[in-house]
DNA sequence: ATAGGGTTAG
């Protein structure tokens, strides 16, 4: 017959405790019929007790007596049974197979069990088999190989087994029905879900249930609700499943008190002790930003199983209350010894990814070796996060090739930390490496490749990735379509992210700051404060990120006195209390405009301590309006704080060099490369027929440098008629002026400007990126270049975009 | 009933 791998030994005394009274010997001495009648009776008791070890112990002795009997269909399908309600399904499936012509019942058990456990294509496998061999299915079959369709996401498969049903007239079936809408429901087809539901002649608390699972698992927070009044009006009374299927619409859509009367609904019907609506009530909670009330309910819930406590978890996590998280986490681990799921590590690898805890976060990967969970892919993509924004980016690609179960979301992870560690071409390369091992790109590969395309301002990739994310809908959704208004307005086409965002059927908080801010660092401040005021009057509340993206737009063009305004504003109107960020821009705006004592005074004002990012604004500012004094003073407030970026040495250095002071200049060189800083390199890139050509200050190494240095050549020739001359103050060393000319001339913004005036169609506007801010001199000689060339020449520095166009520049040379 | 990636600013 069929091996069985079991440990138990043969013990014929055991049997005893089946059926008390018979006797073994007796037993032996049975004829087939009754040996027959005894093994089924014996195995009937078991399916009832839910007895495996004694199961097995029969199921041996079937083997062994197997000569004996000559029906084994009815055995076997009994014990079929018994190992289904075991969960036994791979045992289960070894046994049925050995029947020769299993019953439709018999079959039903079988589908129904990789229905409930899965794996669920064995399910539809075994459905069409069972098809083949000229079974007909019956009204029971339908709901369980329907539910295999619905976890397997295959509309497809469940459209066709709706054929089958109607033909077989059972498509009204108050079974059949119900578990017809809940497939089209839970695959999306909302319509044909409540198309069949209008059918029906009765509709039963189960179908009520179903359809509002359905919406609600769709995020329809308004039809869901709608559907629960409608379900009353019915005179169906919501159960606790009900509930259950309600809750996670509301906390998505932050519906508080729809939340808080749902939850006095469950108490008055007693619904709260169970651990399933106590848990969504929780999750709801903390949805809803109330954490307070979840703890209060996971406090008090009478038993709770590891779902609640990475629920609470979760909830502390997306909170931003990491301290809280780890230190539930540790409890549930180490005082209530419950082993962590999958669900709980993902949530606390997250958090130490927004800790950058790098520390915790490696000692959870071993942990993960250690309990085989490292094979679960939402835990490998979390880890892979939190490795990529710990900024180990090694570690991070070294898990992904070694990752047996990797999907779509782990490229992405992948990809996204390479673009937040400043690799963001290397993204591109991951993501044609992705599309080499076969993924399909998803929305979550648009989201990672979209502001790979925004850093690179690679236009013609990003509008790819707009056009694909068209096509295969992702646009529906509010995240993809502001990530293409963020690459369209860091691409330099300030006016299709305007189209993208009119378009948008909801508008959300990122929306409009990502539109503002576009605005802002186009240097279009009317309309950024515009759109900053329809944002007011829409519904939406503006966020701490709105004021930032305020701020700097009116720094961007100077507007002092609104930015003051706005700044009041925020924390008397609209209760934010300024962060760092927002003390950055105001010392930005006052000092650019060139208040910098004013500057000053409101720094040494700050209710914290500035960071280096404060002082440096100032710093920059101090170099424009040529304050040495000061300048000096805020650079060694710089010192003390250590310097933290390059930056600085370079500001302070050009400072010294605008006034002529060659060897203070010259000594602050010094002091950056005896203190390790090495200057990060002027870099600029441009994009040609979807290729990026990045050049560094004097690179000769393109193929086209020689008709890239001709070019330049020529320029400078024509520009100096026109009046240019080369603005040295920047130039390090106190050399010749021609040589200075030369140096110049050289720098990566212009390069990058020739080689697009050579390759880029006089249609087509050029544009440039550059890493670092854009140098004086340059943003001059750019000027004389639109007059020379006719052409418009748009350069996206570090901080914002210079528009060139007819001899002037958007910015009025205020930067 | 709980979970992965991702959009804005500094």
């Amino acid at each position: 017959m069929f091996l069985l791998k079991v440990g138990d030994k043969l013990k014929i005394p055991r049997f005893k405790k089946v059926i008390p009274g018979l006797c073994c010997n007796r037993f032996q001495l049975r004829d087939e019929f009754e040996s027959n009648h005894w093994y089924v009776a014996q195995l009937e008791s078991c399916i009832q007790s839910k007895s495996l070890s004694q199961g097995k112990i029969i199921h041996q002795h079937i083997i062994k007596n197997n000569s004996n009997i000559k029906d084994f269909s009815i055995i076997l399908d009994k014990l079929t049974h018994l190992y289904v309600k075991c969960n036994e399904v791979q045992l289960a499936r070894q046994v049925f197979e050995k029947i020769p012509n299993p019953s439709v019942v018999c079959w039903n058990m079988m589908i129904r069990a990789y229905a409930w456990n899965g794996p669920f294509q064995q399910g539809i496998d075994l459905y069409y088999k069972m098809l083949q061999l000229g079974v007909t299915p019956n009204k029971f079959t339908f709901p369980f190989i329907l539910k295999a369709c619905s976890a397997l996401q295959d509309i497809q498969v469940g459209q066709e087994i709706h054929k089958h049903a109607k033909q077989l007239g059972l498509e009204m079936d108050v079974y059949v029905c119900t578990a017809l809408v809940d497939m089209y429901a839970k695959c999306g087809d909302l319509f044909q879900a409540q198309t069949l539901f209008n059918c029906m002649s009765s509709r039963d608390i189960v179908a009520w249930n179903a359809i509002i699972a359905g919406f609600s698992l769709h995020t329809l927070h308004n039809e869901t609700m709608e559907l629960l009044v409608q379900m009353q009006q019915a005179g169906i009374v919501p159960n606790s499943s009900t509930i259950v299927a309600v809750l996670p619409t509301v906390g998505q859509a932050n519906a508080l008190s729809q939340g808080k009367a749902i939850h006095g609904y469950s108490l008055r019907k007693m619904f709260s002790d169970s651990v399933v609506v106590g848990t969504g009530l929780l999750d709801m909670y903390a949805k809803c930003h109330h954490l307070s009330y979840a703890r209060k309910i996971f406090d008090r819930m009478k038993q709770k199983n590891e779902i609640c406590w990475s629920a609470m978890i979760g909830g502390y996590v997306a909170c931003d209350f990491m301290t809280n998280a780890l230190a539930l986490f540790d409890e549930m681990v180490h005082v209530y010894e419950l082993n962590p799921t999958p669900v709980t590590l993902a949530s606390i690898l997250r958090a130490c990814a927004k800790l950058t805890d790098l520390n915790k976060g490696q000692s959870l990967h071993c942990y993960m070796i250690k309990s085989g969970m490292d094979l679960d892919t939402t835990v490998g993509n979390s880890l892979i996060s939190m490795y990529a924004k710990c900024g180990m980016m090694e570690d991070a690609v070294g898990f992904l090739e070694e990752m047996t179960s990797k999907d779509t979301v782990s490229y992405s992870g992948i990809m996204s930390g390479c673009v937040q560690n400043g690799h963001a071409e290397k993204a591109l390369l991951i993501f044609r490496q992705m599309q080499l091992s076969g993924f399909e790109p998803d929305l979550a590969t648009m989201m990672a490749l979209l502001p790979a395309c925004s850093h690179l301002a690679a236009l013609q990739h990003g509008a790819c990735c707009h056009g694909y994310s068209v096509i295969r809908g992702f646009t529906s959704e509010s995240s993809i379509c502001n990530a293409i208004i963020d690459m369209y307005s860091k691409c330099g086409k300030i006016h299709i992210s305007r189209k993208v965002f009119d378009r948008m059927h909801k508008l959300d908080v990122v929306s409009w700051n990502t539109m503002i801010i576009g605005y802002g660092i186009h240097g279009q401040c009317t309309e950024a404060l515009s759109l900053f005021h329809e944002f007011q009057v829409s519904g939406l509340k503006p966020d701490d990120v709105t004021f930032v993206a305020v701020l700097s737009a009116c720094s961007h063009s100077g507007l002092v006195k609104e930015g003051k305004y706005w700044f009041n504003a925020m924390n008397q109107e609209f209760s934010i209390t300024p962060r760092m960020a927002h003390y950055i821009c105001m010392v930005d705006l006052l000092a650019r405009a060139g208040n910098l004592d004013e500057a000053y005074i409101f720094i040494q004002r700050m209710p914290f301590k500035p960071d280096v990012r404060v002082w440096s604004a100032l710093l920059a500012a101090c170099r424009t309006h040529r304050n040495i004094e000061m300048g000096e003073e805020v650079s060694k407030r710089i010192q003390k704080l250590g310097p933290e970026s390059t930056g600085n040495f370079v500001l302070l250095s050009n400072i010294y060099s605008s006034v002529g002071r060659w060897e203070d200049a010259a000594q602050i060189r010094t002091i950056q490369q005896h203190q390790g800083y090495k200057k990060s390199p002027g870099c600029s890139w441009v994009e040609v027929s979807g290729v990026i050509h990045g050049f560094i200050g004097g690179d000769q190494s393109h193929p086209q440098s020689a008709t890239i240095n001709k070019k330049l050549q020529e320029l400078l020739v024509q520009m100096k008629r026109l009046g240019y001359s080369a603005d040295s103050n920047f130039v390090l060393h106190d050399v010749e002026e021609e040589e200075k000319e030369q140096i110049l001339l050289y720098h990566s913004e212009k390069i990058a400007i020739a080689f697009g005036l050579l390759n880029i169609s006089p249609s087509n506007p050029i544009l440039v990126t550059k890493n670092l801010r854009i140098c004086v001199d340059c943003h001059s000689a750019i000027k004389f270049m639109t007059l020379i060339t006719n052409r418009e020449i748009i350069v996206r520095d570090a901080s914002r975009f210079h528009h060139f166009k007819n001899g002037i520049c958007n910015c009025r040379d205020f930067w």
